[in-house]
DNA sequence: CGGTTAATTGACCCACTTCAAGCGCGGTGG
DNA sequence: CCACCGCGCTTGAAGTGGGTCAATTAACCG
């Protein structure tokens, strides 16, 4: 059985929405298979895999990412510790997405025959597992919205707020500085627009005083500017504890 | 308990993912509670509230939306008779999003409660359920890649072909034709463009021979030319049955 | 010290927006 | 039965956010 300090993470951000119970803790720590450390740059998962497990990030940054015929990109998500990478592959079986290592991750990996055992042993806990992929599916929207009606400073302005918030809740933020160890270039396929002008967003939000973004952290120098900037409102995080 | 009839489309969907049995057929009706109906631009649920049922659409068109300060808005997805409007909703508590009748609609509501109670008796059912969420999570996905990397023409398509599939799984669609009663600005809405530029990029699809749209009625001339145009891979709608 | 990758900048271009006006049609009230 | 209204669709013209291309600089690394 792994050590209970690689589901720390884990541990917060369910916790946050409803106590864990000691029993269910164990079981997942019970579910879980092998540790591995995967090194930046590599994919953790490939698009139409089926795979066995489903994936834990206990350290590192991944994203999940789609590619188009003229070689375009598409970021989806990006995950941190504490999320699941791919706990969707357990249900929908064959991977309609890559997901990439952007730094050193560290990951912990749940075999689906384990994950079936939690479904039909810890209903409670199931239900807490359902729920980190509505909270992905939240986010998914969200992103839409920011996509759709937004402009590219708007939008990197609230990816940057939702960031501090979720580094927060997992315990990775310091004060209001966070890693994020991506490059423009990798940004730009997660908002869904050109490096270049990520480049010039940046130096506005620079400019702005609004942000800092040197060697993979990230500083929010005013958020309550940067919110009101980007309209954050975080009802889309579900943050309240509650029985569910 | 409601009549079966009410859940067929249900039944369609989940059953081209897995076998749904008898029991767990059954326990679906006993869950259901009431059955309404719904007028055409009515609200089902609106941002913030703490809806005590989850929905199932039986009949007609819902979007899921979010407004902007600006007045403007972003629809996130559409769904169908077999849909759940806000299955998450269950696990979430709050809703992050309106949803609104696009059409008059039928629905039937599943109070929580009772879901609670197929998570703790019915697990195979329960992965089916929170499979129908992840689905739709998966499309979230789908439209953030068209979003962010396709122009409004390949976006419009990919979006025509998306609902003719999702049309014919449930049993709506008449051929290569299927019910869309939305208006330009509704459909701009969705792709997150004007509505001036749904009517040009519409003009285009048309003089192409690729699709017409009459009277809420779309219909796909020549469905391999519209899939090539949006890139479209159905890997994403997850429509292979096996063990779940 | 060459080689590579990331950040930056300038110049020009285009997909899409905004604004504004006109049109077609179903619904309604007199 | 018709005049009018409102909504959705259509079209034109002008403006802009962001793209593309291309070159330069900066940082790192063996």
């Amino acid at each position: 059985m792994i050590d209970e300090d690689l589901l720390s993470a884990l541990f917060n951000r369910l916790g946050q929405r409803d106590d864990l119970g000691p029993a269910e803790r164990q079981a997942l720590c019970e579910a879980a298979g092998d540790v591995r450390t995967i090194s930046a740059g590599r994919d953790i998962s490939r698009l139409g895999e089926r795979p066995k497990t489903s994936t834990l990030l206990s350290h590192g940054l991944t994203a999940r990412y789609n590619l188009l015929e003229d070689g375009g990109r598409q970021i989806t998500a990006f995950h941190i510790a504490g999320d699941f990478v791919d706990l969707h592959g357990f249900l929908l079986k064959t991977m309609d997405h890559g997901v990439r290592a952007m730094s050193e991750c560290t990951v912990v990996s749940f075999p689906h025959p384990a994950l079936v055992r939690i479904t039909e042993q810890f209903p409670h806990l199931t239900r807490m597992l359902w729920l980190a992929t509505l909270l992905d599916s939240a986010i998914h929207r969200q992103w839409l919205v920011t996509k759709g009606r937004m402009t590219a400073l708007n939008q990197m302005a609230h990816l940057l707020c939702e960031h501090l918030l979720r580094a927060k809740v997992v315990g990775i933020a310091v004060g209001n500085r966070f890693p994020f160890p991506i490059t423009q270039a990798d940004l730009a396929d997660a908002l869904g627009i050109s490096s270049v002008h990520v480049n010039r967003t940046l130096q506005e939000l620079r400019s702005l005083e609004l942000v800092e973004w040197e060697d993979g952290w990230v500083t929010i120098r005013y958020e309550a500017g940067l919110r009101r900037l980007a309209e954050f409102d975080d009802t889309y995080l579900h943050l309240r504890q509650e029985p569910r």
